[in-house]
DNA sequence: CTAGCTCAGTTGGTTAGAGCAGCTGACTCT
DNA sequence: AGAGTCAGCTGCTCTAACCAACTGAGCTAG
């Protein structure tokens, strides 16, 4: 693959020059011939791969080339690596997403862009539009979860604050009515990042009672199978989090 | 943090046995420490980051672990790395997770979950979710583009087949209206995932014709401000892809 | 017999130094 | 001027050695 560009004389005359962008590089190959061995031999999630020094001899590279490899996949969660022990397929979750969209949001934020408030956008698009399909049709069991849950924020809420937790999994029990497990790590995903990021940057603070009204408002639209009130209920929730967004402010 | 698990004695007993689980790798740190040097200089995609060698003395480590960090944050598009030429802060677009989600989905398929279909509800779930915001409320220059693009693929449908860029073009465009860049690059993302592991596993084959027509109700739908018929819409386009999946099977 | 310790062996982590490979910018030749 | 050359950057790969974490078996004391 090749690449055209200029640049700029002494003279101040521009030349055209062909370069290759290549990339051909090995670490990146064995990358390449890590996942191949991982799907050729059908190897799920937690089951060993071969040691370092048999990758060196099954590749026919040198160690650092297979280290460098193993550590971008690592990042990737395609591998897990436990010093001393071994090397293992990766767990294939959603946690290297979370950790590039909060990079990603507190460096735009701290450039002065609105990264923060366009990641809450993408969960309340996201989550308005689910919302609607699940009004009546959560199961009896999440429903109990979700009172559950409900209860436990009324009870925080008189001790001050919400855990972080408690608003995760009512997030994470409400949208598992739509039977997707990718969907939910996603959501759980796009979740995480926004709370990481929110809490390092703003600091929290919603006042506990509203969080827990606005919880049990989403709740009772839901279980009451109204779709409109169900996804309004959600947009407040959204809304509220926004405001205190926007008042802790842009520091 | 610690981990207790327990394991089995030549005699039979099982014992706890207390490991750490550290992580407290050299690699890791440094690639906080880069991190952390984006953020705290404010450099936006495409500013160089030091070399190597100065990496390696502003760091105080070896030219490898610098290396091993560097290849992980490239992986995860914090840094982009150019032989010959320098290192340089990243796009931070979505790339690694298309990748992540693809490489997922396909080691999915081939240990028997049927992930591409997951993968594809997702897209649906999502998609239908978004479509019903976005009735009659889809800017004049975006639909300009949407018409275009709908004529393109009746040009292509004629033709035999109907290009794959085309397809991402439109729906593209079409979300576009939600005026939100991240959403926008999560659904291309999710988009490309599935098409590029589609056309590995499955190979392609939907009807020309019918998808042209599919995508051309779509449109009419969100001109004409009808919410439901646009979400009707959206389903059938997507119950179509899900019936051309089965069909050409689980092989 | 059992609980707990020790230690050799295996596996990943880190460093160092050398040489290879790609790109730029200035120099030189025509 | 335009085109080719080359020194000097930058990243890439390899080799070799040693450090650090964990396992499993054997040993010791009770």
């Amino acid at each position: 693959m090749l690449l055209r560009y200029t640049r700029r004389r002494a003279g101040g005359s521009l030349v055209k020059t062909v370069i290759g962008v290549h990339s051909r590089t090995m670490a990146r190959d064995i990358q390449e011939r890590i996942k191949k061995l991982i799907i050729d031999r059908r190897l799920a999630p937690g089951a060993p791969l071969p040691t370092e020094t048999d990758l060196m001899a099954l590749l026919g590279v040198s160690r650092n080339s297979v280290r460098e490899a193993l550590k971008a996949l690592q990042a990737m969660g395609i591998v897990e690596i436990r010093h001393g022990f071994g090397t293992y397929v990766g767990p294939m979750s959603m946690a290297p997403m979370t950790e590039g969209l909060a990079f990603r949001t507190v460096a735009g934020h701290y450039r002065g862009e609105d990264s923060l408030l366009q990641l809450l956008e993408l969960r309340e698009a996201v989550e308005t539009g689910l919302i609607a399909r699940l009004a009546g049709q959560v199961p009896a069991a999440d429903l109990a979860e979700l009172d559950e849950l409900v209860a436990r924020m009324a009870a925080e809420a008189a001790d001050g604050a919400v855990r972080a937790d408690t608003d995760r999994a009512f997030h994470a029990a409400l949208y598992r009515g739509l039977d997707n497990r990718l969907l939910s790590e996603v959501l759980d995903a796009f979740w995480e990042a926004f709370h990481r990021v929110r809490t390092d940057l703003a600091g929290l603070g919603a006042d506990p009672r509203v969080t827990h009204r606005q919880h049990a408002d989403i709740l009772a639209a839901v279980r009451g199978g109204d779709a409109q009130r169900a996804e309004q209920a959600v947009r407040r929730h959204f809304d509220n989090i926004r405001q205190r967004l926007r008042s802790s402010g842009p520091k």
